[in-house]
RNA sequence: GCCGUUAUCGUCUAGCUUGGUCUAGGACACAUGGUUCUCAGCCAUGGAACCCGGGUUCAAAUCCCGGUGACGGCACCA
């Protein structure tokens, strides 16, 4: 076993392209990128496309966006990361790197080559069994209750066999697997040991030009000088066969780790049921990246200390390999909610205004970035996700339709513990009672309509504004005035202050909205 | 079924290597109170866990043995 601590630091990504980045290949993804970071080392993306059945164009596409998105940069992979980078592309090659090219769709040549060798030194052999055939044969093990593996029925066929059959179907190769232990130092599980007897001799490519997973990943591995293999526990019983495969070959093991998996709430694997799963519902959801990369970095991973509110920088300091947790973690969307509000607040104006763009476009916000802005800047104590905007900030906007019960304090609801729609019918005297508040109400805003008016626009600044209304507002009966004022100029039962809403507002609209709600009343 | 991994508050986790400092710490969520016209936020306070059974030891969340549960793999997917 060659020593792979001197080697230069190499870790790659190796998604496959048969659906959107899932969260746990971005978990994958950002373990990868912190050790590399952390390490000064190389993070390298690889494309398995080796199931042509599955694999889909648009699938890479949505992993490559997804991943920049995330700002996961990396050092290789089939195009570059960032547009610097492609300016630095060499010339007369498509790739990023000098180990590519990076799909592996487009190293069958290189895959041939070491297929051949195996073959050569019958180490591998042509399989003719019917899918039918292995079938019966597994059902029959496991009702056995032995494993169910292969029995290497078409290990010693002479060639001329081989001739006549492979003329009559089609064919796999099969890794002859030695009987052997493979025993291997995991940096998260300690030393791991499989007994290589159990799996059988595995199918390793459909033919010389369709390698599958096990083979082309210990291949692109080897070529590609990865020095460090972090993936998923899923993979776990992967390793000895490619431990295996890289005996067979005399290449040099890499070090391994595998992380925990992440769960649903009931511990099942990560499903669409109970979570969303892809990155870019995420994004679409109004989650930020350094929310996302926070959140997915504690998820099995602590760092010395109390701290969780980590900045990316942050992370890539702290993070070690040693300190990442065995047991699987669920997924706990509450605590990536307030992740999210946290990073909210530490972005500056202008990035979270760009990000909010989308999101106040559909609640009629159009193209003015300084009123965007002040709304945005009196509205992020308040919102988790970006989407959030769209609710608690859309009265901005456009006025909703309200009621004119809804301008009433003391809340009549609260106060009778009755609907006032209920109350008029049943309770003649509560009617009376709301009908008398409603002309109150009426007049607080018409006191306030009366200050507004005289109040010049440069004074629309939330603390000039406290100021000037003290003097006409009762100091025991604050909210006959102030929660008329907001409901008036918000339309909503919860919103920010009167006084921050008229002050993004200003005097027209303010007025406007004062106006209408007077009207409502009666008045 | 077989192989492997794993086990601390509801959830994410610290502590376990080198037993005592752990009447088990932090965070999210929850509850109560404060700030307040409302909501959010912020602040304070509170409830809440060492999978089970043995053993070693003066002393075990920590070490040993045996169970059990959960998860992953056992594809001509990756």
């Amino acid at each position: 076993m060659a020593d792979s601590s001197k080697k230069p630091i190499r870790v790659r990504l190796a998604p496959s392209p048969t659906g959107p980045l899932h969260i746990g290949t971005a978990r994958t993804a950002l373990f990868n990128w912190l050790f590399a970071k952390n390490k000064g080392g190389k993070f390298i993306l690889r494309i398995e496309d080796t199931d042509v059945e599955r694999s889909d164009k648009k699938f890479e596409v949505d992993i490559i966006n997804s991943l920049k998105w995330l700002g996961l940069d990396w050092d290789e992979g089939p195009i570059a990361s960032s547009d610097d980078e492609a300016k630095n592309q060499n010339k007369g090659s498509y790739y990023i790197g000098d180990y590519g090219p990076y799909r592996q769709s487009e190293r069958l040549d290189i895959y041939e080559k070491y297929l051949q060798q195996l073959l050569d030194a019958k180490k591998a052999y042509y399989c003719f069994c019917s899918k039918e055939e292995l079938e019966e044969e597994r059902q029959a093990k496991l009702s056995q209750g032995l494993p169910p593996r292969y029995s290497g029925r078409c290990r010693n066929l002479a060639v001329e066999q081989i001739k006549e059959k492979s003329a009559a179907r089609p064919s796999v190769i099969r890794f002859i697997m030695p009987e052997a232990d493979a025993v291997f130092k995991d940096l998260i599980r300690g030393q791991v040991k499989f007994n290589a007897g159990l799996f059988g001799d595995i199918v390793i490519a459909k033919d010389l030009r369709s390698p599958l997973y096990n083979f082309a990943a210990v291949i692109d591995d080897e070529t590609m000088r990865i020095s460090h293999v972090i993936r998923g526990e899923d993979h776990l019983s992967n390793t000895p066969k490619q431990i295996l495969l890289q005996q067979a070959f005399g290449f040099s093991q890499p070090v391994y780790a595998h992380l925990p998996l992440i769960f649903n709430l009931d511990r099942s694997k990560l499903s669409k049921r109970f979570n969303a799963v892809s990155v870019e519902d995420y994004r679409a959801a109004g989650y930020i990246p350094d929310a996302i990369i926070n959140f997915l970095a504690l998820l099995g991973w602590h760092p010395e200390g109390d701290k969780e509110f980590l900045e990316r920088s942050e992370l890539v300091k702290l993070f070690s390999l040693q300190r990442v947790q065995k047991a699987g973690a669920v997924f706990n969307q509450e605590k990536l909610d307030w992740l999210n509000s946290q990073h909210l607040k530490n972005l500056d104006i202008g990035e979270l205004a760009e990000r909010i763009a989308p999101f106040a476009e559909s609640v009629g916000w159009k193209g003015d970035g300084d009123f965007l802005r002040k709304v945005i800047k009196i509205e992020r104590e308040r919102i988790k996700k970006l989407s959030d905007f769209r609710e608690s900030a859309g009265f901005f906007f456009k006025l909703p339709d309200y009621g004119s019960t809804l301008l009433l304090w003391p809340r009549p609801e609260l106060a009778e513990g009755i609907h006032p729609e209920f109350a008029e019918g049943i309770y003649p005297e509560l009617a009376e009672g709301q009908a008398l508040l409603e002309r109150q109400i009426a007049v607080n805003l018409k006191i306030l309509r009366e200050v507004l008016e005289k109040t010049p626009e440069q004074s629309f600044i939330q603390a000039d504004l406290a100021a000037i209304f003290e003097p006409v507002i009762e100091k025991n009966n604050k909210g006959t005035f102030l929660w008329p004022l907001r409901a008036a100029l918000s339309g909503l039962s919860a919103s920010p202050g009167p006084f921050e809403i008229l002050e993004v507002l200003g005097k027209t609209e303010s007025l406007r909205r004062l106006e209408l709600a007077i009207q409502k009343l009666g008045g």
